[in-house]
DNA sequence: TGTACATCAGTGAACGCGCGTTCACTGATGTAC
DNA sequence: TGTACATCAGTGAACGCGCGTTCACTGATGTAC
C-alpha cells in the first residue's frame, strides 16, 4: 500500500496538486471513456494521495470533471491559432481550422466525446460557454468569407451550423468507428470541406448562376 | 413494497417478460442517458419483477444492453424503407434517406447516442454489423446515383463516408446542442444535403467542368 | 375424473464490492515574539 | 537565535448506499397415469 506516497506540498503551493489532479483525471477520462467509469479513488491513487485530499481542491466530482473538460477545450485554442497563423485567404483559413479541429478530436478522442456528445438536457453553463466560443470563431471565419465577397451576403449563422455539422460529423465518426475505410485522414477532411463549402455556396447563388471562379478554383484544386 | 406485482407468465410464454424487459430498458436508457446509469434493479422494478428474474432472460447486463441497441437500430429500418417508398429519382432517394435518418436520431436521441457514439476500442460484433448494414445501404443509394450517370463512375465508398459524416454530424449536434439556432429542422437537412451532394459531385468533375444540369437543378431547387 | 408429479417463471435473502463523501486527526511548515 | 504557535495539506477510518450477481427456494401450471 501507498508505495509512492507523494511529497507533501509546501505551504502556499496547493495549486501544484490541483494541477496534477486535473491532468491525471484528463488521462483517466481518456482511458476509461466516461466520467462514471473514473472514480475519485482511482484519481487519488494515480496522483499518489488519498481520496479526501481531492476535496480540498474540488468541491465534488462534477466540478472536477467540468474543470477537466474546460481545460481540454482550452487546449483546442492553441493548435487552432497555430493552424490559422500565416494563412490569409478566407477559404484557406476555413479549411485550416477544420483540419486543426479534426486533428484535435482524433488526438483527444474520449475528451472530445465527453465534451461534445453529452446530451445536455440540463445544459451546463460550461457547455454553453464552450459551444458559444467555438461557434463564434466559426461564424467569424465565415463572416470573413462574406466580407471578401466569396459567399453571398447573408446571415453567416446557418452556414456556420452546416460547416460545424460536417466537421463534427467527420470527427465523431472517425473517433467512434475507426475501422471504416477512411483512407488518408487529411485527404478526407480536404475533400469533405472543399465539397461542402462549394456546395453551400452554390445553392445560395441566384438560381442557375454558377460558382464564382475563385471559389470553383479553390474547391477543385 | 411491490405494489404492482406482475402476473406470472404462463408456462411457455417467458418471451413476454423478455420483450417487456427490452422495451422498459430502452425507455430507461433513453431517460437516463447512459448504460451505467441504468441498473438491473431499476429495470426489474419498472417491469414489476425482482432483479434475479432478469437473469432468466439475459445472461448479464451487457447482453441486455446490446440487445436493446440492436432493437433500436432495427427500428430504423422501417421508417427508412417508408421514406424511400415511391421515391424514384436517385438523388431524391438520397435526400429522403437523410431526412428519415435525422428524424430517427432526434426521436431516439439517447439510444442514437449510445449506439453511435460509443468509442469501440473493443469493437463489439454488434456494432460492426449495424454499421456495416447502415453503411451498405448508403453505398447502395450512392451506387444508384452512379449507375444513373449522376455521379462520376468511381468508388462509391468515399462518397458514402462523406455523406454519412454530414448526416451524422447534423444528427449528433442537433441532439447534443439543441439550443443552437437550428431553425427549421427539415429545411436545415435539406440545405446541408443538397449542398454536400452538389459539392461532392462538383469536386469530382474533370477540372473546371461545371455540374451536370440535372444535378444543378436538383441542388438549387 | 382424480391424483401425483415434473417443469420452470419468478422470489427473497444474501454475497462482496466500490462508490462519493464526511469527519476528526496529524504533523510538517512558516511566522511572531 | 530559540521557542511557542497558527496554519493547512494531506490522512485514515468510517458512513450509507446501490451495484451486479448467486443461490436455494416456492408455488402455480400443465401433463401422465
Amino acid at each position: 500500500m501507498c508505495p509512492a506516497r507523494r511529497q507533501r506540498s509546501a505551504r502556499g503551493s496547493g495549486a501544484d496538486l490541483r494541477a496534477e489532479i486535473l491532468s491525471v483525471t484528463k488521462e483517466l477520462l481518456a482511458e476509461k471513456g466516461s466520467a462514471e467509469a473514473v472514480s475519485i479513488r482511482m484519481i487519488a491513487k494515480a496522483v499518489g494521495v488519498t481520496a479526501p485530499s481531492i476535496y480540498r481542491h474540488f468541491a465534488d466530482k462534477d466540478v472536477l470533471i467540468e474543470a477537466v473538460c474546460a481545460e481540454v477545450f482550452a487546449e483546442l485554442e492553441a493548435p487552432l491559432a497555430a493552424a490559422l497563423e500565416g494563412v490569409e485567404a478566407p477559404l484557406d483559413r476555413l479549411l485550416a481550422a477544420a483540419h486543426a479541429y479534426v486533428r484535435f478530436a482524433l488526438a483527444h478522442p474520449e475528451n472530445y466525446r465527453i465534451s461534445m456528445m453529452q446530451i445536455s438536457d440540463s445544459v451546463t453553463a460550461l457547455d454553453m460557454v464552450l459551444s458559444a466560443a467555438a461557434f463564434q470563431k466559426l461564424v467569424e471565419l465565415i463572416g470573413d468569407c462574406i466580407a471578401a465577397g466569396i459567399f453571398p451576403d447573408e446571415d453567416p449563422v446557418p452556414m456556420a451550423l452546416e460547416a460545424w455539422s460536417a466537421v463534427h460529423g467527420m470527427a465523431a465518426l472517425m473517433v467512434a468507428k475507426p475501422y471504416l475505410p477512411w483512407g488518408d485522414q487529411d485527404a478526407f477532411v480536404d475533400r469533405l470541406i472543399r465539397g461542402s463549402v462549394a456546395g453551400a455556396c452554390l445553392i445560395r447563388r441566384p438560381s442557375g448562376e454558377p460558382l464564382p471562379p475563385d471559389v470553383l478554383a479553390w474547391a477543385v484544386r
